[in-house]
DNA sequence: CCGGCGGTTGCATACGTATGCAATCGTTTT
DNA sequence: AAAACGATTGCATACGTATGCAACCGCCGG
């Protein structure tokens, strides 16, 4: 516990407490040289500033809360692309001399009224929220919420989102397919509207198809939530239906994981037979077998924008929410079409398979990030 | 901001202030009936206590600090155990009503004097400062450090620390592959006295050979930074030494992932030719190929206990470091050693592979954590 | 010589809460 | 009936800082 008060290093300096607090907070009615001698002083003693007492004058927490959706009722493990975010954030605060709360939480509905009204913190940044955008957003409406939410940016729409450019980036790994020759690309992932962000994915992935003149059939789609059981089951479905795909775009990297397991027990290998893009880039899909070509989203850039935009809007800054591009990263679950894999679209007996395949491709390159 | 004030809900209330944050903070002073009206009138205000006013007063911040070490500069990204580490500490601490402020840090040596002197947090917990243990000892040594760090429990030292039973999880490891009849096991890991807790997983492994009268040989240890690069080039020394091991045990998951990598550029395939187990279970191991046998360290009760540990601490209480029981996870990346295999410590051209022996070995459970 | 001005400093105060102490009131004990 | 007691409430204050305002000092221009 601090015993060394302001008042204290005040004494010990010769001047008064406000001189001492001017001195560390930088004002520029203090003369240097007594500046000097109050830092001197302040650091030998081992002087900090009580955020208590700071917080209740200053009526600023220099705190930003980091709100992350909690589905551990659901059973599935924290999303490790949120954990990503949630180290870019940080840092990215930490720059900017604010400290983060962080907090994991059910959903409820005065989370941002509460952090601001208690003081704990100036801003919110919320995480994982995809299902709740609607309300998000009429929050977002308030005035005085500062708050800035990860996930879909919609023209127009109220509150304050930032957010990657999925259209973009469904098209780019949907072009990435098309120009490997495939025609018959299977997307997997919800398209309805509880996953907006999913919703995009798709759309840019129809815009790749438009602008080849293809028109990708409905059956081509499988609805999968965002985990790696459901990119399973989804990819079960696909087989079944035998619609004679080659590739699949998948809307998330465990999607495509989950993908990639069921094809194998089907015996249906990845490249060989299909091949497979992912979206996130979580840090492990390089590590996976095949090594996984996906849409990687920049979570160090977002962290940045992210605390940017909510800083300037707790300055009352004009604010707009932003969309990030994302970025193709090509490993080894896509390659060229093969005219044999596009008559087979269900499974068979193979002797081929992932491991060998990883030995008869052209020298892998070892992507650790 | 909150511009309602316990003033202003103690004259709503038609009672005093002091009775009002007595009703809050749930004194058995206050009469039921007043303490309903006033909550019922503060929620109805949305009122929320000031933190500052409230730190400032009572000396207490309810906020422990959770420091994790960056070794971003390394070009490393964050370990994703300490990711799953910071999810479990921060809803422990939720659960004990206690905020958790959030920081990546570089070693510096003031941090935690510098969080208690500005009251920022009332203690700390270190993660990730493996290569600071003795630092971290010699702050243990005052006695007003709140701090407890997760890793090597050593008998006797001072400080605080809680962490993994690693001799126990070695143990484990390793006498499940001498239960499955391997007699050459390979360590994958350093040993050098940088990281305590993969000396005492080595240490499990020797105890295991010990049990059943045998030596390994150094030659079967290959030293790996705990990377997946640095498991990659400690498995391809390993197989240039052609020691004849028939199995590894890798001191992390990571670095198991990067040794099977390695195994199959040499064609040596994993489990047919050489069984391997990690240490951790990240979340994605369960999604590797193969699935991989590892040894869990359970994060939710690691969170529990370090912050009721903090606390205690916090309290005043007794402290003592605590060690938790390690799980073994049979996957598919183990199995019985094969007489062939034996014999057969480098690479040569095979037909069998990963791929084919999931399909053939018996059919293996779904582990999805 | 005086008024004034820029550069520094100190004084006094308020931020909103938590808590020791005194006060009040109704009830029980002697 | 007086006294004592328990339950409940209000009063008054201090926590440590940030900041408006006044004060002070040295010097310049008039």
């Amino acid at each position: 516990m601090n015993r060394v008060t302001a008042g204290e290093i005040a004494e010990l300096a010769g001047v008064s407490q406000s001189t001492v607090s001017r001195a560390l907070r930088g004002s520029p009615l203090v003369n240097s040289k007594t500046r000097e001698r109050v830092l001197r002083i302040a650091n030998e003693k081992n002087y900090k500033v009580n955020t208590g007492a700071s917080r209740l004058r200053s009526r600023q927490s220099r705190t930003l809360a980091l709100l992350v959706h909690d589905d551990s009722e659901m059973g599935s493990d924290i999303n490790p692309f949120f954990l990503s975010m949630i180290a870019a954030i940080t840092k990215a605060a930490t720059e900017k001399g604010y400290d983060i709360l962080l907090s994991f939480q059910q959903f409820s509905e005065n989370w941002i009224a509460d952090y601001e009204n208690s003081n704990k913190a100036e801003g919110v940044i919320m995480l994982g929220y995809g299902g709740y955008t609607d309300y998000i957003r009429k929050i977002g409406m308030l005035d005085n919420a500062h708050c800035v939410t990860w996930g879909p940016v919609i023209d127009g729409q109220p509150g304050h989102f930032v957010g990657c450019d999925n259209v973009h980036g469904g098209y780019i790994a949907t072009r990435h397919l098309l120009d490997l020759g495939h025609r018959k690309i299977a997307f997997i992932g919800d398209v309805s509207d509880d996953c907006p962000e999913f919703q995009a994915r798709y759309s840019g992935y129809r815009k790749a198809h438009e602008e080849l003149g293809l028109d990708p059939t409905p059956q081509l789609q499988a609805t999968a939530n965002p985990s790696e059981l459901g990119g399973y089951e989804a990819a079960e479905r696909l087989i079944d239906r035998a619609v004679g795909h080659t590739a699949a775009f998948c809307a998330t990297d465990l999607n495509a994981i989950g993908a990639i397991r069921a094809f194998r027990n089907r015996n249906v290998h990845v490249p060989a037979d299909i091949s497979v893009v992912g979206f996130d880039d979580l840090v492990s899909m390089a590590y996976a077998t095949p090594a996984l070509t996906t849409v990687r989203q920049d979570t160090a850039a977002a962290g940045h924008v992210l605390v940017e935009t909510l800083l300037d809007l707790v300055r009352g800054n004009d604010v707009v929410s932003r969309l990030l591009p994302p970025e193709l990263i090509v490993r080894q679950s896509s390659r060229q079409v093969r005219a044999e894999a596009m008559a087979k679209s269900r499974a068979g007996p193979r002797l081929t398979d992932a491991g060998r395949l990883d030995n008869a491709a052209p020298k892998a390159r070892f992507n650790s990030r």
